[in-house]
RNA sequence: GGCCCGGUGGUCAAGCGGUUAAGACUCCGCCCUUUCACGGCGGCAACACGGGUUCGAGUCCCGUCCGGGUCACCA
């Protein structure tokens, strides 16, 4: 087959120039795990910060390893994360098709220029098994790498099975430019001759993205840096084709422990996994953020950023070349931050369904537990364990009755509650204020301090020694039946 | 094993030749207080090791050790 030069003029003529643009390009695997997010992050973020075009690429050349509505746990995760994209395969855009298996037809032609070039050639050799461990770590020598182009297009024609290998260089060295890494230098034997197309015709990852980056107009390639190795190979490429390298940003990975990246396979959270674990979106994209970049300059000690904020500071120099360790702990302060933030109201909205797991009668409300959890709960998981008693008082011992602190004892309880149950059945609001006002003027009354009193209405009310809010709180949302019922059953054990 | 890349408290991390080596999480005290939290204040805790270069090194160079990545028709 000849080749078209009108089609590769064409495609050059669609690359957008002149502003930043980067991708995400993930492979549907169906899990989007925190390195994943992070990489998107700040993949979006070099994009934004640049006011450039951010494009979602989906990489599914591998036909054995695609998993169904993956791509749309892609989707729904970014748009989650408000990391919105300019093109892609659903919104379109100038460089269409944005799903690597929709291009297949282009990187053969691009494959079919290279050999044309000498910079690629035709290989028939039997696949080569990875079972290694043969000895030698030497790069092999390809006997395909010698065949004229003339016999091995024969050997095609034929309908012979091949791939289409990359001619690296035998002598002399590569330099590779990572905006993080910096220059790295390779000598070209120890790059082997890398598979470009393999045989059911769809390319390797590694030739799809050069093709992919070039003729979408990437200008910031960002991904991990497991691909640190294979990136002097690029070079090659690109010097074969005579195109621009774009900047490399190569990210270290996010680790589960000093030894280990985080992965599905040790149980790892995903997104998903954190959110249903009750941590708030927001809060994962500025603990990820800063997993591997902090901010620099006057800004240096700042920690909580919105999307926004991040994407205004965000610079590459900022970027750090050690793995870092992924710690929940950290990720649960920041949850805790961000709970904290929120207005009362969408506090309320979000802990309310964790509410009613536990406190089934609406006649509790949840506005007033949920003022009570704001400043209490550090991931919204917490949240039915501490409300339970709400709805069911717990079996408790009359020993809660004693507390050394409050100056009570099973027999000061008793005179509390003979003296709070009759006051507090005298009220005629029950709100907060009036209860408060009635506990402390009792206190006053019966000369003992507020936590004599409180203490034992609060575990009488509770039947747990320790709750979120104090006695008046907890009274004022059980109602005054359910109090008062409560304080009698107290008493009883008195 | 070859090649590549890293190495500041337990963790995330500032630091770019001269600092009492920031800050945050965790942990521990104290204050506040109606339990628990929130908040406030304080504390414990680090430059992997050995050689250079330099008046001076966490910062530059070399070696060692440790860790990670890669060596697929997977990405």
């Amino acid at each position: 087959m000849a080749l078209d030069r009108k089609y590769f003029e064409e495609m050059e003529a669609k690359i957008p120039r002149g502003k930043v643009r980067t991708r995400f390009a993930p492979s549907p695997t169906g899990y989007m795990h925190v390195g994943n997010l992070r990489t998107a992050l700040y993949t979006w973020l070099i994009a934004r910060n640049a006011g450039g075009t951010f494009i979602l690429r989906i990489e599914d050349t591998d036909q054995g390893r695609l998993v169904e509505g993956a791509t749309d746990v892609i989707y729904k995760t970014l748009a989650e994360c408000h990391l919105d994209h300019d093109e892609g395969p659903d919104v379109g855009g100038p460089v269409a098709p944005y799903i690597q298996s929709e291009r297949r037809d282009t990187y053969g032609r691009y494959a079919r220029l290279l050999v044309e070039k000498g910079r690629a050639y035709y290989c028939f050799c039997e696949k080569a098994e990875s079972g290694e461990d043969s000895g030698d770590f030497e790069r092999g020598v390809d006997p395909c790498r010698a065949l004229s182009l003339e016999e091995a297009q024969a050997r095609v024609d034929a309908g012979e099975p091949y791939v289409i290998r990359q001619r690296v260089p035998e002598e002399g060295s590569t330099t590779f430019h990572d905006a993080i890494f910096g220059d790295i230098t390779v000598e070209n034997k120890t790059l082997d001759d890398q598979v470009l197309i393999k045989q059911d015709g769809m390319p390797t990852y590694n030739f799809a993205n050069v093709i992919d980056d070039h003729l979408m107009g990437i200008t910031h390639v960002v991904r991990g840096s497991e691909y640190l190795s294979s990136a002097p190979k690029y070079n090659l490429l690109y010097e074969g084709f005579g195109w621009e390298v774009p900047t490399y940003v190569h990210c270290s990975p996010v680790m589960r422990d000093a030894q280990n990246k985080m992965s599905k396979r040790h149980g790892d959270p995903s997104y998903e996994d954190l959110k249903e674990q009750g941590f708030l979106t927001d809060a994962i994209l500025n603990y990820v953020a800063l997993l591997g970049w902090s901010p620099r300059g006057d800004i240096a000690e700042q920690e909580v950023f919105s999307l926004d904020e991040l994407a205004r500071a965000f610079d590459l120099e900022g970027m750090s070349k050690s793995p870092a360790i992924f710690d929940i702990e950290k990720l649960t302060h920041f949850n805790a931050l961000y709970l904290r933030a929120m207005t009362p109201e969408a506090f309320a909205e979000v802990a309310k369904p964790y509410i009613r797991q536990a406190v089934k009668d609406k006649r509790l409300s949840e506005e007033e537990i949920a003022a009570l959890l704001q400043a209490r709960c550090e991931r919204l998981t917490d949240i039915p364990e501490k409300v339970a008693f709400f709805d069911t008082l717990p079996e408790y011992s009359a020993d809660l009755f004693t507390n050394k602190k409050s100056k009570t004892n099973p027999e000061v309880s008793k005179a509390m509650l003979e003296a709070a149950i009759p006051m507090l059945e005298g009220l005629s609001y029950w709100t907060q204020d009036a209860i408060h006002s009635g506990l402390v003027a009792l206190a006053e009354q019966l000369e003992v301090k507020n936590a004599t009193l409180m203490w034992p209405v609060r575990v009488a009310a509770a039947g747990q020694s320790v709750t979120p809010g104090g006695a008046v709180e907890i009274c004022r949302v059980l109602g005054k039946d359910e109090t008062l019922r409560r304080l009698r059953l107290g008493l009883k054990k008195l």
